[in-house]
DNA sequence: CTAGAAATAGTAAGCGTTTACTATGGAGAA
DNA sequence: TTCTCCATAGTAAACGCTTACTATTTCTAG
């Protein structure tokens, strides 16, 4: 006796490669068939040949293989996600709610980032496809190149081909005929909402800045704000439209830019929180208090909105219940158990929430 | 032709679930046994052959089945991390190292959380090990209940057993004799530096708030917290350690109940950021000035700390850094490839940085 | 007491790959 | 010309499960 576990150990057993369903069926003598049932239940194993069974698994440490079964099977009882960045607050809630909702419903989750590359995205969906997951979340604004487009839809159409499902999550539709399930939140309503809000402040000159352009979420919010604008009867002044990115970064440098021009904006509409908070440091270093001299909002509420003094005024987006739809939809039966309208389509409301960094425009 | 996609696109052809490499064997004239050759490329195949197989592998819209491909070959190129919620930086940032890493080096990354239960965690290790990815990675500091760890021993020997491996991210060893792998960074060293910094500075009375009790984080900091006391000659106080949470919440609401006794502290350690956090909402709840009445510092230096005001003097941990070694070590034939010493433990370095929320004691 | 229905267990056919082994054809060597 | 050796391609045996069928008991009812 060499070993240094002890005989009653579970697991420690073979030094092969684990055990197999046979390896088990053999320990409690009888066939694989009869493990494979007492394991999932579904069908009737006597009392005492499940104990046999049972003690033998944990014996051996037995554990399923997963591929095994899902070539044997049907299912994977495995989910896909596809966000940018894992650690970008936006996508971590989303991420979070599909994580929650899919273990919830008896998932596995597989994450993955593209890290903003679209080649890679698609590439990402294919491997999923690959992995045969039971759906395929993608999360976050998409590129409106046609040959993208294309692509993506082709691959809706594979996965609605095997059973699976394409599910667009805070992006636009693919078109009509591609068989997707979309979960979106109502982000021109959000920008629209937040404009106006300023606006009856008194501002009258609003800055827009971030967000990559030719991207479907820059174009939405871009079009709330532009709705605001026109509601009101403002005129649109091309120079005070900034896209570029989404980043903290961009915000900071991009504001340090805007801010020794002579542009006459009171307030300063962040394409998001990241960026806001980029903004408010630019501001900070310039000595232009918040909001006293200049206002500023955001979007997306991820907690650095509260976190940043003066807290920041922005729009609430629920993150992780767009996260938790995402997954429910993908999973249902028909779009309506999910809640969904029947072209499968699920929208989550958006709101602004008042904080501290929007007051009247100082007169001048 | 009442198809609407055009007759050349990829993908659509088979209704049913999805193209088998026979399909394609079949659509290009050859054996299975080629198809997969020409796929793998590790083989020769003519040149005429291939380009007929991947043209009929574009035709269909093929991906292989990784299940099968898991099941025939060997290994499923695809690593497991646990982590205890997706949506905390302090996590998120080791995820996004190791998704990285695992991308980086051809793997796709299965992501779970733990919602802080360990028994779920031991559930988790078990799903992974159905899995079979090439590696599990639990992260972040771990319970010390003794019929834990032994669950969690055996949980390695099983994965070491099935040529996969566990990987210890910033907690413990389960002991010299359970094969393990471990990643971690100088817990005890940070806390012993920043409470040394404090000291330095003036403080004699610091107040340690946050980390779970009987918790391997917790305890590394508070060691090295009293390492510090001790080499300057300072009385540790019970009164002055408050165990609890990690979050922002336990920081705020555990700050107010002791701002109201009198216990003469003039700083505070936070055990995270996140509790620092909360901490100083308290404080500007209660007008008391940062760094002027009272300093304050947390850990982990994720990227609330720049954004909060006064900036977070706090410690840094190389997060991503600790999820790419990680994924590097469990990877890795020999633990001197990924540069670990040979009982395959790697240590990453904290270093504190230094912001505006410290300065010396207010004279009283 | 016996036919027929449960209840329980076994047999074996896949699931979609990879890969060891085998087969074929033609080029170069003798 | 004949033999060998490559370069290619095919055959078929796993891999570890699930499940449709089949077989054996054991009840239950008539």
């Amino acid at each position: 006796m060499t070993e240094k576990s002890s005989p009653t150990d579970p697991i420690h057993a073979r030094g092969g490669s684990g055990a197999t369903i046979a390896d088990v069926a053999q320990a409690a003598g009888v066939s694989v068939a009869t493990v494979s049932r007492a394991l999932s239940g579904n069908y009737p194993v006597a009392k005492a040949t499940r104990e046999r069974i049972f003690r033998s698994v944990t014996d051996l440490g037995y554990v399923a293989n997963a591929h095994a079964r899902a070539l044997a099977g049907a299912t994977t009882r495995t989910v896909g996600i596809i966000i940018n960045d894992v650690a970008d607050p936006f996508f971590a809630y989303i991420a979070r709610g599909v994580e929650r909702q899919a273990s919830a419903e008896g998932r596995l989750c597989l994450i993955t980032a593209t890290h903003g590359d679209k080649e890679r995205e698609l590439a990402l969906v294919d491997l999923m496809r690959e992995q045969r997951t039971d759906a395929v979340i993608v999360v976050g604004g998409a590129s409106d190149d046609p040959r993208y487009r294309k692509q993506m839809a082709d691959r809706a159409r594979a996965l609605a081909a095997a059973g699976s499902s394409l599910v667009l999550c805070g992006r636009p539709s693919l078109g009509p005929d591609v068989p997707t399930k979309m979960v979106t939140y109502d982000n021109e309503g959000g920008a629209f909402a937040i404009t106006d809000y300023l606006i009856s402040q008194g501002h009258r000159r609003i800055l827009y800045v971030g967000g990559p352009r030719d991207f479907s979420t820059t174009a939405s919010r871009l079009a709330g704000f532009y709705r605001a604008l026109d509601a009101r009867g403002i005129e649109r002044d091309p120079a005070l439209v900034h896209e570029g990115a989404f980043g903290r970064g961009f915000g900071y440098s991009r504001m340090r830019e805007l801010l020794d021009q002579d542009l006459g904006f009171t307030a300063v509409f962040g394409a998001n929180d990241l960026v806001a908070a980029g903004i408010l440091e630019a501001l900070e270093e310039r000595g232009i208090r918040v909001p006293q001299d200049m206002s500023v909002v955001g979007y997306d509420d991820v907690p650095v909105a509260s976190e940043l003094r003066p807290r920041l005024t922005t729009v609430r987006v629920p993150l992780e219940e767009l996260g938790r739809e995402a997954v429910r939809l993908a999973l249902a039966q028909s779009p309506h158990d999910a809640g969904a309208s029947s072209d499968n389509t699920l929208t989550v409301g958006t709101h602004i929430v008042i904080r501290d960094s929007v007051s009247p425009p100082k007169q001048s």
